[in-house]
DNA sequence: ACGAGCATGTAACGGGTTACATGATTGA
DNA sequence: TCAATCATGTAACCCGTTACATGCTCGT
């Protein structure tokens, strides 16, 4: 999936400038790009030329001059369609696995410390997207449906953390009573 | 994390060839890379000029030669340091989520449709993944503590998909509760 | 005086993907 | 005869990241 679908979906519930969009990403948590530059800009840029976008130049006093995106009547269809299209199955890529997967040759000390300190990440990860979520500047709660879907990706998000929590805790469980017999 | 750590753990087990290597990480639920060749022969060939494997021609009638990549001394201390440096935080990215988000347009209909196909994709997935641990043949068992390293492993890849499946299922109950309301 | 925020853009680079290229053998 | 498997490699391309570049204003 294109980073121009998520900016068509932000354009399609108000109308922003790049710098906005740019903020709005970055602070997401479901919109997992970084939020750089290079490619909002050329992503609208590229809407633009296909049509889904149109934008007008507002001049300000004392900042610099913005382009404010909004979307067109085809900009609104092709997310309709894109929106019921058939979903992507995600991406789950866990480096720390790979680095278990040869961790055999650790002490038990050593592989215990490693746990714990994956551990720890995920954790900070997940008070990190919990800040993240309960600020939710950027979600539109336009009617009680939207609110109970927004809610529910939110819920999805920090269930993949706390899934991962629960595995490391009970791996470093089994691994506690293996050692002890 | 770069795909030669992923390699060089491989060469811990066992030598192996460029096609050898391929075809594990292709079949590996773990290891989430595709195992594209260009990938694959360049990151050999780079590991190689910083001696931490070692490979050896070998010659064979009836089917082209290969080259057999060994790892060196140093080639595992490396590993070794890899191994108990700091974890990665794991890469989640669910481009249906952000499709999700502009579904207030959908109705209930279109939105049930939508989870459904959703659930459905990831069912196959978490048996497409059940099928690769089952057949399991990259995998070593050199001890009961690599047993259980592996098996850890493995119970986390599945229970990814279990944790997105009962979140589509209890999603797709609450907003049955709410339309019959 | 300095850094942060507003606002737009470009350059360089790395990682990863598909597809192309070659060539022998084996089984349907 | 056609496709698959073994085996190595290259080319073209896309996506995404960091960093660079410019310039104005406002608060400390």
């Amino acid at each position: 999936m294109s980073i121009q679908y998520a900016i068509l979906g932000l354009l399609s519930w108000k109308p922003a400038s790049g710098y906005e969009l740019k903020k709005i990403i970055e602070d997401s948590p479901t919109m997992y790009w970084s939020g750089n530059n290079n490619q909002i800009y050329k992503a609208l840029v590229q809407l633009l030329n296909e049509g889904l976008v149109a934008n007008q130049i507002q001049h300000q006093e004392s900042s610099p001059s913005k382009k404010i995106y909004s979307i067109t009547n085809e900009g609104r269809s092709r997310l309709k369609e894109w929106v019921v299209s058939e979903p992507e199955i995600p991406e789950f890529k866990n480096a720390f696995l790979v680095q278990l997967a040869w961790a055999v040759q650790l002490s038990n000390e050593e592989l215990h410390d490693l746990l714990l300190r994956y551990e720890s990440m995920i954790n900070t990860q997940l008070l990190y997207q919990q800040e993240k979520i309960k600020r939710g500047i950027a979600s539109p709660k336009r009617n009680a449906r939207e609110l109970f879907i927004w809610d529910k990706i939110s819920e999805n998000l920090l269930s993949f953390y706390q899934n991962e929590l629960a595995w490391v805790q009970g791996m470093r469980e089994e691994l506690n009573k293996r050692n002890s017999e």
